[in-house]
DNA sequence: ATTTATTTTTAGGCTAATCTAAAAAATAAA
DNA sequence: TTTATTTTTTAGATTAGCCTAAAAATAAAT
């Protein structure tokens, strides 16, 4: 029970493609691995041989408990490193992802063991993800997207769905990071680009687009 | 400049060989690689073409400025892990060698200096193995053989050239551990076993063989 | 219901890192 | 200084993980 490095992203694109679609597509994989689909379809004879996902050719795929168990942890790992390097060795939330990208595959599990009690037993990542506890339970709390939530109302930045350095380092230009409170002043229409206003700050502006990665939760 | 993990670990055996043999032979590197003769063969190709190492067929070889640049990066990263295993996540000093085999291929120099910062800069590992600093450079205090030191004169443990956790753990019951201080009481020529005193202990004894694993400085 | 376009799979190749078995070079012994 | 032994290298395979180009299956459009 020791999956290559690969294998182990594999198992977790495919963990986090299939939260949106039910069946995951060859295309859909090769987008998010950047790989070619011949490639994807190599690997997915290896992992059905392994028996960690269904897959019958030409109709998708999907991971069974075996593969949801592995990509889990591998999860678990990833943002345990990521919380280690924001909250120990002082690295930004937008510089982590890579690194974490590396340390998720070290394979030992009194290291991870160790490094969750180390860390005081985070609940979420520098992002805002909800980290599994080490039988795999996510303690995942509620929340909604910046778009879909009420004007005027306190909401706190819960997560931001994205990796990519350019929209945590926009968000950090803005002062908005998890934790942070504010409520929607106005919404609109034109372009769906939402103006924010936080405590002892002037009112700022972001796109749809921003908005669209941001989710927060209601401020009691 | 960026080598796999199989390369690095072949340049640091490399490393660790020709400080005892000026020229390292390939059945040597075999036998600390745990892998065949041909294999040898064929990593020392690569690694001349990229101007690691120098290598004639059937001369041997020894690493160039380059390949003792790279070596002693990936041991700094090996000994600063280990270091961190024992000293946050409560690891034995006989169980972090394996993890740290891994731990050390992760490629970030800024996560390796931060790592370094956060440990406060420590100046050996859990084997009381050297740690160079970020540029290389090594603070080897001098140190001699448990079998070379004079009888009933203070010692005090400095480092144990092993990573098998058989001797680690033979020497944690005896509790021998980096820092112990002791006086030799009597050298077996029959066998050259040798009898130790620690402070508030009854005389131990240990063989040969564990003593040749040794090290020690004057304790004052 | 054909034709066309898209998606997915197969076929065949490549590289890195390993192996075994056989050949070649170096070293030691007779 | 031949012969035998040991060491090292070459030759040829294998496996994992990727690729391109072509074929096959499915889906969409006329
Ligand atoms: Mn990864
Ligand atoms: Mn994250
Ligand atoms: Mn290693
Ligand atoms: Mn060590």
């Amino acid at each position: 029970m020791k999956y290559s490095a690969s294998k182990e992203d594999y198992l977790k694109a495919i963990f986090h493609l299939q939260t949106e679609q039910s069946m995951v597509t060859t295309n859909a994989l090769a987008v998010a691995m950047q790989a070619r689909p011949a490639s994807i379809t190599d690997m997915l004879k290896k992992l059905k041989s392994e028996k960690l996902l269904i897959y019958e050719r030409y109709k998708g795929f999907r991971l069974n408990n075996e593969g949801k168990k592995i990509a889990v942890q591998v999860i678990r790992k990833h943002r345990l490193w990521e919380y280690f390097l924001v909250h120990k060795l002082k690295f930004g939330w937008d510089e982590v992802h890579e690194v974490a990208e590396e340390l998720e595959h070290i394979t030992s599990k009194k290291l991870i063991d160790q490094l969750d009690a180390f860390l005081n037993f985070p609940v979420t990542d520098p992002h805002g993800d909800p980290i599994p506890d080490r039988s795999g339970k996510f303690n995942s709390p509620k929340q909604l997207n910046l778009l879909d939530f009420p004007m005027n109302t306190p909401a706190k930045v819960s997560s931001v769905a994205s990796q990519t350095s350019d929209i945590l380092e926009l968000l950090d230009h803005k002062s908005i990071h998890i934790g942070t409170r504010l409520e929607i002043r106005k919404k609109f229409l034109f372009d769906n680009s939402i103006e924010l206003k936080v405590k002892n700050q002037a009112p700022i502006t972001v796109s749809e687009q921003v908005a669209q990665k941001i989710f927060v939760h209601n401020d009691e």
